[in-house]
DNA sequence: CTTCCGCACAACGCATGGTTGTGCGGCGTC
DNA sequence: GACGCCGCACAACCATGCGTTGTGCGGAAG
């Protein structure tokens, strides 16, 4: 199916003839005939009969046309969403599945009418990098690892503390606990596969097991969620965190535990990073948004030292 | 933007790479190389970072993406629109504005799975002659003029009565009136423009102005709703009927009223229409839905002899 | 009956998109 | 460090397709 040959439709459409709608298009009358010729026979049907004072759509014509509009629709969004100047606000998360997200899709049912294109990119530098240039116009990060000041024209607003949870497996020590304080995972080993030396998500690692003397194995591939579940689920010596803000497709007769985590409370602080000068029309709507709704860290949270205040 | 090329570029973002996208799509990698040059050329931003090991999204890229895939999916439907077997189920309503409208907007938000299409047809002639041949699957219409019994192999279930109200301009005899009864209306001018001798609109009015004394005038063209109604503001002789559920684009300052009729209160019935052997899958729901959905008409309501019983 | 209007068919030329062939650059290997 | 491999881009060539002009046909209005 062609597009142009779809365009050409609407247009014959509603002109009610080839004759008017080859002129409005700037082309021939033959090249209309043409056109809605090759689309009929790409779908095989016939969408006009033609009368001798111009056309009508057939019933297949009439069901098609709201169809043809709504693709040429999407047509036009598709093209929007990279226009340089002019296209829909950019927002960087951190993964699919978290608070960013979560913020993200509460702030698209708040404002249907603010067009979002959500991006996930590799690390902060790269995030840095695109906001910088321009490419996109906020990120959801934790933004000021230890030694790594923020660039003089980037702002960072903390936006929401994601409380961390315990998963475990049904033969873990602790997979009977409801909620588990920080000083008894000492010893425990904790496995982060795929954590990046040097991300954020490392560094705040890191600095969680450095005060609580937690062992923290990030060692092996990342071999998505669903491996990391299964030996999860399956070894009763291991633990990993999550975010428990966290949707997973949480796999059954598994019989994974999610515990909270106490004393303190560790939380995963957000920020949103954003160009000084960025002049898009929807940032002080998602500012105003995450400002409002954002929940705060419970009181005696742990945040990393580095951690901007609120 | 041409859609191959758009299909040609989730097929690599998929893939990862240009070359196997390639041998998926069954073309040459070169043959990919321009497509997704062409794509970058009309959107005028660059897709793909080329890398040594294959290719990864650029963030514009990545924005891209999810308008791509929704803008194949659409492609997809708008062709299922008009294939002949598998699509969606058609429903021709009598006008876009009433109580065959309302019904099939319900149906659609009770089942958003069924896919629909809504078509308008002329009469109740090419009505009948589309479902016999296939192209619409059902039809909301009053259906049994006198003297035109349905055809062997089509069904009429009456699923829905609509009571008219009467729309006068501020300056009506009858405009302040809560309530108008039948027997009031006689000796006013009812005006319908654009009524068509035959059709089952005409032959309902018919009845209803002979049962009652009524005189509507269905003399000129009809140019719209708009029109109408602003005509309808500026002549205090001059009523029309409108059906209950008509939603109407209501023109502001034009002191409009809308005015039940009683005793009795006269209803447009409403039957569904379709082929005694339709597999379509969707076509029972439909009727299951009608049937519990649809209102019945108020007591002693009028209808036109010739009516099918409920 | 004639004229007009609107769509379809035919012939032609050019642009587009496909193919094969080749070059270039980075990475892994010996 | 040189070589080979892998993956993408450029060049040349060719076929298909699309738009153009010119023409034919059929129905409605006068």
């Amino acid at each position: 199916m062609d597009l142009e040959a779809v365009r050409t439709y609407v247009a014959v459409a509603e002109a009610g003839q080839f004759q008017m709608a080859a002129t409005d298009l700037a082309i021939t009358q033959q090249a209309v005939s043409k056109r809605i010729a090759g689309l009929e026979r790409d779908l095989g049907v016939r969408l006009f009969a033609r009368t001798p004072r111009g056309t009508e759509p057939t019933v297949d014509g009439q069901a098609f046309l709201p169809h043809a509009r709504e693709l040429l629709r999407a047509a036009e969004r598709a093209a929007a969403s990279v226009r340089p100047g002019a296209r829909p606000l950019r927002v960087d998360v951190i993964n699919s599945r978290g608070a960013a997200s979560r913020l993200m899709r509460e702030f698209h049912r708040a404002h249907p009418g603010v067009e979002l294109d959500i991006v996930m990119l590799l690390d902060i530098d790269s995030a840095v990098a695109a906001i910088r240039s321009g490419s996109v116009d906020a990120s959801f990060r934790a933004v000021t690892a230890p030694g790594r000041p923020l660039p003089e024209d980037l702002t960072a607003t903390r936006v929401v503390d994601e409380p961390l949870h315990l998963l475990t497996g049904p033969g873990h020590a602790l997979a009977a606990a409801r909620a588990v304080p920080m000083a008894e995972l000492a010893g425990h080993r904790i496995w982060m596969p795929g954590l990046l030396a040097g991300s954020e998500w490392a560094a705040y690692y890191e600095a969680l097991a450095g005060e609580f003397g937690l062992t923290i194995e990030s060692t092996g591939p990342n071999f998505g969620s669903d491996a990391l579940l299964d030996t999860i689920a399956d070894t009763p010596a291991l633990a990993t965190f999550m975010g428990e803000d966290t949707r997973l497709v949480w796999p059954t007769g598994h019989g994974l535990r999610r515990i909270p985590v106490t004393d303190p409370v560790p939380v995963y602080p957000h920020s949103l990073l954003h160009h000084r000068d960025n002049p898009h029309p929807a940032l002080p709507a998602l500012h105003a948004y995450l400002a409002a709704a954002a929940a705060t860290a419970p009181a005696g949270a742990w945040v990393p030292p580095w951690t901007p205040m609120r």
